[in-house]
This record gives C-alpha cells, structure tokens and sequence, in this order.
RNA sequence: GGCCUCAUGGUCAAGCGGUUAAGACGUCGCCCUCUCACGGCGAAAACUGGGGUUCGAUUCCCCAUGGGGCUACCA
C-alpha cells in the first residue's frame, strides 16, 4: 500500500481564509488518520497577486491551528522546492516533454487575434489555428524569437470521466474545454499546468481541493495520461458560504481566521466548527480536538452541498471550549483582553477572570462585563424592582442601610462571609434572601445583569468600594 | 449562453426503499437560582415542485425550479 500523500497548495494573495483553512484541515486530516504526509506547497506563479506578507502568514496560521506538515517550503523534504516560482525550469521541461508527446503544442497568436475569436457569450474559443503550424514553422517562429505560450492540445472528440470521492462520477466532453494555456508567455505555468506536475512530482496520492476544479479535472487527467503517470484520486469540496448566494471570502470582508482569533474565538473551537461544516463524523459528538478529529476522519462523512458559515454556532463552540479549559489557559489568553478592561490591574485578577470565564463565548466580550467596575452612575431606582423577588425601591430603602452596616461589621470580606451575612440579615429582618440580594447587587452595580450575584460582587469590589456605593445607593433613595 | 454540480427545519447535519425523519446551534417555555450565566427538562421547526420505477419513495431515474462553480497568459 502506497503511502497516503495529501498537499495544502494557497496562493500567497493575502489573509487565510476560512475556506482555504478548511480544505488544509482535511487534507491534513486524511493523511494522518491514513499514516501519510501533508505537504504545503506554495503556488506563486502569478506575480501579479503576489502579496507582501501573505507566504508568513499562511506559514504562522497552519502552525497556530496547529496543522503541521510535513513538507513545505519553510520544513524542506525531499521533493522541493515547495515553491513554484522557484520550479519554473522543471515546467519548462515537462512542457516540452508534453509537446513532444502531442498532449500540448506552441502558440504564436498574438492577443488581437485571441480577442477576436471571443465569441457571443464571452466564452473564447480557441481554434487550434497553431495546432497547425509545421515543425518547420515552429522552430523559426522560435528562433526568431517570437512570443508564445503552449497551450493544452485537447482532442476534439469524446469525453474525459474519473471517480470523485465525494461526488462520484464526474464527465465533461472534450468539446467543452478549451486549449488551455498552460505556459504563460512570460515563461511561468499556469495553475493547469503546475498543479499536474507538481502533485505528480511530489507523490501526491490525493488531491484535495475546491470544488472549483471539479470541471477541470478531466483536463488535468489528459496530462497524467499522456506523460504516463499513474491519476491521484481525487476530493472536491464544496465552498463555505456566507449566506446562500455568496461565498465567504476576505473580499467581501468576511473574517479570516486571524479575524476570528484577534477576537477571542478560542481557536481550537474554530478548527473544530470548521472540520464540522461540510463533515460529519460518525458519533453524534461534536466537540472534538484536533487530534480526535484526525481518528473521527473519513471521507464518506464529506458532504457534497456547500455549507453556509454560522457564526452564533462557533460562538457557542468557543463558549463551551472556554469553560472547559484550564484556570491557567484561561489566564493565558485572556489576559491580553482583561487588560483592554477599565478594570484591568484595579481588582484581583483571579477573581475578574473566574467570574468572567462562564460568562462569556468569545474574548473579546470581556471588557464590557467588566466595565461596572470603574463606572459607578447612579442607580435607576427602577432596577430595584423586580416581580419574582417582591422588591422595589422602597424595598432597598430599608433593606441598603441595614446591609452597609452588617457589611462594615465583617472582617473578612469574601464572597461566602458577605453572603451568610447577608441571608442573615434577611432572616432577621424577615425578609426574603432575594430581597435583600437582588437590592444589594443593584446598589452595587447600578445594572440589571451583572456576572455574578451581589456578595460575588461585593467580594471583587471590595469591602470599601462596597460600602461607599452601598451609602451613595441609600443617600440616593433618601432623596 | 454552454458545460459541471448541488438541493432534509432559520443554520450545520444524520439518513443511504418501509423510521414516531436523529443530533447540534439558534429561538421559545419551564426548573434550578442572590441577577446574568452555568446546568437540567421540554416545545415549535424540514424532506423545493412535477412526473416516473416500485407493493412502498426523503432515499433510485427524468424534467422543472432554485443555488454554486467553470467557461482568464487567476488560482
């Protein structure tokens, strides 16, 4: 049994998208639940949309999601180089090599006369015309120096057919594909090109990839058989949508994965909803590390209909990560979005963060539950109402001067201590626990909803911030 | 326009000739409770339409409709 071989091929054009990442995240996983390698290999062959930076950071957000490869231009391995810009002389041979076996041939025709053969319907159609030319004819044209291209010498008849593993039996006539180029004239493949020779090149035993080039693919195929190579089997996938009409795409604005983690969507929660979206595994589990993914893989859970990217679902995701991880990883990454808090380095930051961490999904929700902290405006009398609790400003007239002065009497202001005090207090007075809680945690905050009830409160304020709001709030009702 | 391809709740998605058509997110309700959250329980919510094939179609075939892709010296 040969050796599973998979590739992740980006163009370096700019940030990672979502998309991108997801057909990485399968090729990766098929090759390491099947035993074999994942390689990344650089296509660069447009100059044109190169962009300054893009290369790092396709290399830093596989390595940050945590999908290593194997190969790859930054790794090395045995069948570089990994970048196709630096694989123009092994094009250059294998174009003539194709040449020669009938599969391409030499093109001299100017653009003018390519623009005039655009038909009706913008579909160019390419006649062959020096498909004709004579031995003789090329090498002149050649040795004068003539511009050309080579471009794919498609037969005129039949049809090309192969298996694909998600969806199924593919066939395009060859009268609707066009003789491609495949060397541009600047001496540089095309994507048609490179990508047939490089995945034979470099062993690939399996193609992954966009559903984009299902309708290719038998155009690839030609190559492979006319050099004699054995075909890889291929996987197309179908795109990730933003709604039912577009794509995502960083065109449109739409996150890419660095967007998602600048804000604070636990990262392991993103590769898992997206390995989720357009897979299924077997159990009904769906929380998964990357490497219960890796054994949870396999292809018939691929799903041939494109999936529309569901933010409130990852969002969840992210929560249910965020609550299981560590008080110490939380730390870790928080912190960064705690320090972006009013609050930041004013209070106990153990205690800022326990408080936070159930309550949020994402990061970057952090600063906001902490805000009350420092903005202390005056109470709306309103809040001290509520229905279930029997409480209401009249209530927490009484019931606030009587807490400040059990609170001022404890020496140890924690969150246990402040709240036996203040259910004592309750049943002294007669009154219900809610009562005198729901009033004290309003007083304390001047807001509906808080990230934890009044004595969790009182315990990250403090005993004197406690006490001065808990006076501010009962002066204010005096009034 | 031509060609390729897809079609189960709002979203992801199981199903692969006979099911009360899973599960998850979201939504709503209830419980728990010092608010929110967490947790627990429950509800509403789907097979695009029309023809076939079959004793029987969500499932197989055809057509229609709708979506996506390709039709570049982009990938």
């Amino acid at each position: 049994m040969k050796e599973v071989r998979t590739r992740f091929a980006p163009s370096p054009t700019g940030y990672m998208h979502i998309g991108n990442l997801r057909t990485a995240l399968y090729a990766y996983l098929f090759a390491k639940k099947e035993g074999g390698k994942f390689i990344l290999r650089l296509e660069d062959t447009d100059g044109k949309r190169y962009v300054d930076g893009a290369v790092q950071i396709i290399y830093d957000t596989l390595k940050d999601a945590g999908l290593c490869y194997d190969e790859g231009p930054d790794v090395g391995g045995a069948y570089g180089p990994y970048v196709q810009s630096e694989r123009a002389a092994i094009y250059q041979e294998y174009a003539k090599k194709l040449i020669e076996l009938g599969g391409a041939y030499y093109c001299f025709c100017d653009r003018e006369r390519i623009e005039a053969l655009k038909g009706e319907n913008g579909a160019t159609r390419y006649d062959k015309h020096c498909l004709h030319l004579s031995k003789e004819e090329v090498a002149e044209k050649l040795a004068a120096g003539v511009p050309y291209v080579v471009r794919q010498n498609i037969p005129a008849e039949g049809s090309g057919s192969y298996e694909d593993a998600v969806y199924g039996t593919v066939t395009v006539d060859f009268k609707d594909m066009e003789d491609g180029i495949l060397l541009k004239s600047d001496g540089m493949p095309t994507y048609n090109f490179a990508n047939v020779i490089d995945d034979h090149l470099m062993g690939i035993t399996h193609v992954i990839r966009g559903s984009e080039y299902l309708s290719s693919t038998p155009k690839y195929n030609l190559m492979y058989d006319a050099f004699g190579w054995e075909r890889p089997a291929y996987i197309h996938l179908p795109p990730i949508m933003k709604n039912a009409h577009e794509k995502l795409s960083k065109r449109n604005g739409d996150a890419s994965y660095q967007d998602l983690v600048d804000k604070g969507y636990w990262k392991e929660a993103i590769v898992n909803y997206i390995a989720l979206l357009g897979w299924s595994p077997k159990s009904n589990t769906e929380k998964m590390t990357l490497s219960e993914l890796e054994q949870a893989f396999s292809l018939s859970g691929l799903n041939k209909s494109p999936a529309i990217f569901d933010e409130p679902k990852l969002r969840w995701l992210s929560g249910e990560y965020i609550k299981a991880a560590s008080a110490e990883e939380f730390r870790a990454r928080a912190l960064p979005f705690l320090q972006k808090s009013k609050a930041y380095g004013k209070y106990d930051e153990d205690k800022l963060l326990s408080v936070v961490k159930t309550r949020v999904d994402i990061l970057e929700e952090i600063p906001a539950k902490l805000d009350f902290l420092e903005e202390y405006a005056a109470v709306d009398p309103a809040l001290y109402f509520n229905k279930k609790m029997k409480s209401d400003a009249a209530v927490a007239a009484e019931v606030l001067p009587a807490a400040a002065e059990a609170l001022s009497a404890l020496e140890n202001f924690d969150n246990a201590s402040v709240y036996a005090a203040l259910v004592s207090l309750a049943q002294q007075t007669g009154r219900k626990n809610g009562q005198v809680l729901w009033c004290v945690r309003i007083a304390l905050t001047a807001q509906e909803n808080t990230p934890g009830g009044a004595s969790e409160m009182a315990e990250l304020l403090g005993k004197e911030r406690s006490l001065a709001r808990l006076a501010a709030a009962a002066q204010a009702l005096q009034a």
